[in-house]
DNA sequence: CTGATTATCGTCAGGCAGACGACTATGATC
DNA sequence: GATCATAGTCGTCTGCCTGACGATAATCAG
């Protein structure tokens, strides 16, 4: 019988974020360096406890903010400048996942447009942008020129596999790609996002085919650019569409 | 600063469970009466808190078989018999959503076959299957012949909500539409569980094509039956595909 | 036997994606 | 300034898949 309000086990409530970005043609994640014990030394998500009034949604932006000064954005209202998209991912708790107590840990979500810098509250050096194959790989093939040879702490090497699982498989059919881009991008720029996020290169006229021809997935604003050399490029917002139908399709092998 | 131990709030976990079935055409959900406050009377989503050594996982699968008899399911093995498909859904926490204390529910969402009865472990009559526009019904319109008038207790109306387009949608792209399924069933039998959870026509024909033609989504399985009346149809089991590639398409409008 | 019902196979046209050719507009190099 | 490399944009063609729908098969109810 549910909810026994005499008798019910404590927990402590966290979230985890997995906050990606896409950086020189790769998938990066944010990741702090913890300064505590347990894992102390080893990279991790940015996280931490929800607080007694809030939110799991509010606690989630919260973190986000203090960790890169991002906007969380609500996706009912116009996009403002210096936002990322935010959702719920899953929800990890494992009796054992933390070796102190009982932790359940709510993990979100968020795509962010490529950053000048992440900022950090009080310790800048340890929190830092890295491509999501060097944080998910065990076998440090990544050790002998960086530190970023062990796991990350925690189940959240998983976390993260999940977060990245759902960023691939959500901008095939959601124009959620655009969150990953300025407010102004062209064509070639998105089409550089899918490639990083899905690892596989696209043929650039059948995409750019493909997403002008969506309705309501690409706005013109009018201006060109020729930020990458080459002819100049029309210049697209993102449109009101959020789903995309028929969706992207995803290249086999 | 994540984690640190000296001070976290306390939080109480639960699962609620979103069970869905197809009976008569119409898809269900699993309801239990309160017998407690606060919303004593109303009906709710089965469900309870988590113990102090148990997963997510293990408390929404023990939830499951306390209140069906139904075994979660493990994706990895050959489906047992009387066994349903289980997954995470979504964590819900707003503050107030228990007006007693801080109550973090991790919803789960499982799929079951149309079952004899439903079992309660003490009291039979406090639970039923509902089908889910008369849960989800604000307005009363089933109120005169039924009482089910009343909304979902706490914010479970929106759990079924989230769960059953969980399931509209995941219907598309996976096999898991052979969950609502006995483990042989007819291709009409299938058809009529899309048409149960989408609520649209579809046609027979271009059904039929469709899922016999996607490889490793239905295994012969020798025998015929005639169920429906008219001419007999195949049996089939679900095969070994997960996902479905190109996926069903749900009909416009 | 006749009609109703369901299952199953076929046909055809339209739409979309993959492969790829062609042309355009810029910067870099000589 | 001519040439080349680079990136963007427009077209074409072919094959696959889907929706619409005709036709046939095998049962049950009268």
């Amino acid at each position: 019988m549910p909810y026994d309000p005499s008798a019910f086990p404590a927990f402590a409530v966290s979230v985890d974020l997995v906050v990606l970005t896409v950086r020189r043609h790769a998938l990066c994640a944010l990741a702090v360096r913890r300064g505590e014990p347990p894992f102390k030394g080893r990279w991790a998500l940015p996280g931490g406890f929800v607080r007694p009034d809030e939110d799991l949604a509010a606690a989630a932006a919260r973190e986000l903010i203090e960790e890169t000064g991002l906007l969380a954005h609500d996706p009912t209202l116009p996009a403002p400048p210096n936002a990322a998209h935010l959702e719920q991912l899953a929800t990890y708790g494992d009796p054992k996942r933390d070796p102190r107590m009982r932790v359940v840990s709510v993990a979100h979500l968020a795509l962010a447009p490529d950053l000048p810098a992440p900022r950090a509250g009080g310790d800048a050096h340890s929190v830092r942008w890295a491509p999501v194959e060097s944080l998910l790989d065990q076998d440090g093939a990544f050790g002998r020129d960086s530190d970023l040879a062990a796991p990350l702490a925690f189940d959240h090497a998983r976390i993260l596999a999940d977060g990245v699982e759902r960023a691939r498989s959500k901008i095939e059919y959601s124009s959620l790609a655009t969150a990953f881009c300025p407010q102004e991008f062209t064509v070639g720029e998105l089409r550089r996002v899918y490639e990083a996020v899905w690892g596989v290169a696209l043929d650039p006229r059948n995409f750019h085919r493909k997403v002008t021809g969506t309705p309501g997935f690409l706005v013109p604003t009018g201006g060109t650019t020729t930020r990458q050399g080459g002819r100049p490029a029309q210049l697209f917002r993102a449109g009101g569409a959020t789903l995309l139908n028929p969706p992207m399709l995803r290249p086999e092998v």
